[in-house]
DNA sequence: CCGTATCCGCCCCGATACTG
DNA sequence: CAGTATCGGGGCGGATACGG
């Protein structure tokens, strides 16, 4: 396999386990920074099991502040990992439940927490070890 | 199932898919700390396929800057993701490679990998439809 | 209850220049 | 070839106060 990397019709293409890669546009950056932010995944695994009001998220996040959460809800909406409904009632309470395609995220997120668990201790392991030698 | 939060012995812990998440010493965001970043996960997807050394992976990868193939570099190896090996040839010669816990990491990584490419149109429609709208 | 608005510190990352 | 040192911009995210 040809690892090489170079410019295609003015792209920056990275050969990456044999597929080709455009850095300009890459789909994996994107992604990434929209789960990559510090309260995003978590957003959607406490949604995972069913929706939740704006107010029970933050009682469930109790470290997170208004306006991450404000934020982080707005983002992921927009990206199309959650639907926001607004019921008219006084005072106004608003629902947030995952889509389809934040559902499907679980499956790849929930992996990454499943080996995070699995491998904490070595890392942090490798990390004493490390930081013993410097 | 319950999920409320509360504080367990003074620590912050968090209910998510029925696991209990402390907060203040997350396994998750201590993973995603690590491969958050920028080039990072890049960096190990690069090295899946064997080892490269420090300018191989620089003229692979053209957008890095140096500065920060050496920090990612350098990261990498502290949580134990990736070994450094020195050949004290004329000019030194430094070769990186996987270890065992950084292939490991590549199940979950190309598993998200695959979901990018997969749902890349998806969430750029849902973006420009959000958008549309405001 | 569900947000906005504003200010501000921190740290990530790029650019550049220099070493062994 | 394989780094280190230094500077500086920009954006993420916390604190606080205010609005519908």
């Amino acid at each position: 396999m040809n690892r090489t990397t170079g410019a295609v019709k003015g792209k920056r293409v990275v050969m990456v386990c044999g597929v080709p890669m455009d850095m300009a546009n890459c789909p994996v950056r994107d992604v990434m920074d929209n789960i990559g932010g510090k309260w995003n995944s978590l957003m959607i695994l406490s949604l995972a099991e069913g929706p939740l009001r704006f107010s029970q998220l933050r009682r469930l996040i109790p470290d997170i502040s208004q306006r991450m959460l404000t934020q982080t809800l707005r983002d992921l909406q927009r990206d199309g990992y959650l639907s926001r409904t607004v019921y008219p009632t006084q005072p106004p309470s608003v629902e947030y439940s995952l889509t389809d395609l934040g559902r499907s995220f679980l499956v790849p997120l929930k992996l990454f927490v499943d080996w995070s668990l699995q491998n904490h201790d070595a890392i942090r392991k490798a990390r004493a070890e490390y930081d013993a030698v410097a």
